[in-house]
DNA sequence: AGACCAGCTGAACGTACGTTTAAAATACTG
DNA sequence: CAGTATTTTAAACGTACGTTCAGCTGGTCT
């Protein structure tokens, strides 16, 4: 399917998109300029002429990745998709090698992880205040930040590893099929409906002690 | 502190300990073995000596680290100490590079991955099936094996993603100050205090929408 | 003391890498 | 159609890599 595309695209997209795809599988350094030349069916000088560098070229898989993340956040927002599934579920929409490349740019960042990380921030934060303000969230205590951050690390958990979801869940996690599979396990989490109330009180009462003792005690079970 | 330790631990471990700091930071392919030879203080050739090839030592990394979780799991359920904080807290006992070591497998995976994971995912499973007859956890729909998956990925990603979170969170996350300040929003989204009720059974009223209508839709708002 | 053996090193080898350069092929423009 | 960019390539360069090998050390056994 992807030689119908080839047509469609620049020699240059063509090298770039063979790069993103390379780049998570190999890693920087594992991926060699001959092999995405090779991949992309044009020779290695050509490569260079396009991107002036490896390092260059990265950059710019990294400018393409968060910009297309960029537009289809713009896009979800405009329709309003993203009540849909959450906030993570508009990146689903994404081509999963961007997606792979997401994971591993999270996981190995540079910089623009740091980013991507904080823009998906700001936004999960913004949505839990204006979620409070509307009632659709109730009784948060604490940061709502921090709150966000948790549930940011915990959808892109399932993002980083689902490659190993996908086996355990016996769909493919990158696909809507996958998501759909895994929505209502998600929501058995949220709804607090899991875990016992008791289990939870008992918890929270245990973390107060260990908070309040301080973590000088840390030392005494080494 | 590094130093004192050095005296204690034979060269080969010294050479493996480096080694597994340097795997995530620069992957497989980037770091080079002069440069582990160099951190640890000898030549190229001795590394080489002791584990045959770059290839073995991370085999031999891979191997390390999953026999000491492996030790620290057995040690968390003889002392009972898992029950604290849940079933990754245990993990957080292991120094951190291993924990880094650990994330970077996990997020590049070479089968190593497969196999903790997996061992992981049976752990939870069993402790979801165990929780639900002793009345821990109630109320439970679906596949536990599946549920404990989303349960898994959601705290390997805080796992995976501690710099991030550690940004957002202003603590070192693998450090037991960080998972005790993490620790009420885990608790808060496990509580299903924190979306409203309405909204849940909205989500969920939705999915089963989708699931019924079949993934042909998909195609329409394309 | 001599033989031995594991731990360890310096120097070298072949290879594959990123990059450069000059030139060829192709497309564009007047 | 000539002239000029643009795209593309083959060939080569210097470097750094993983690995090999012969030999050096210091301790141990006989």
């Amino acid at each position: 399917m992807r030689s119908v595309d080839d047509e469609d695209r620049t020699t240059q997209a063509r090298i770039r998109d063979v790069a993103i795809e390379r780049f998570p599988k190999e890693g920087f350094a594992g991926t060699t300029v001959r092999a995405i030349a090779a991949d992309a069916g044009v020779s290695p000088a050509l490569v260079l002429h396009h991107f002036g560098s490896k390092k260059d070229l990265h950059r710019a898989c990294d400018e393409y990745v968060v910009r297309m993340i960029g537009e289809t956040k713009r896009e979800a927002m405009r329709t309003g998709s993203y009540r849909q599934a959450g906030a993570i579920a508009t990146t689903y929409q994404l081509f999963e090698p961007v997606l792979r490349y997401l994971a591993w740019t999270l996981s190995t960042g540079t910089g623009t992880a740091d980013r991507f990380f904080d823009d998906l921030l700001n936004d999960v934060t913004a949505q839990l205040v204006e979620g409070q303000e509307t009632g659709f969230i109730n009784e948060m205590h604490g940061d709502p930040r921090k709150q966000a951050a948790i549930l940011v690390a915990m959808q892109l958990g399932g993002l980083i590893l689902h490659e190993h979801l996908s086996r355990a869940m016996g769909v493919d996690m990158l696909t809507s099929e996958g998501l759909m599979a895994s929505a209502p396990y998600t929501l058995q989490v949220f709804s607090g409906n899991l875990f016992n109330t008791e289990v939870i009180a008992q918890a929270k009462k245990a973390i107060e002690q260990l908070q309040t003792t301080g973590d000088t005690d840390q030392e005494a079970n080494k």
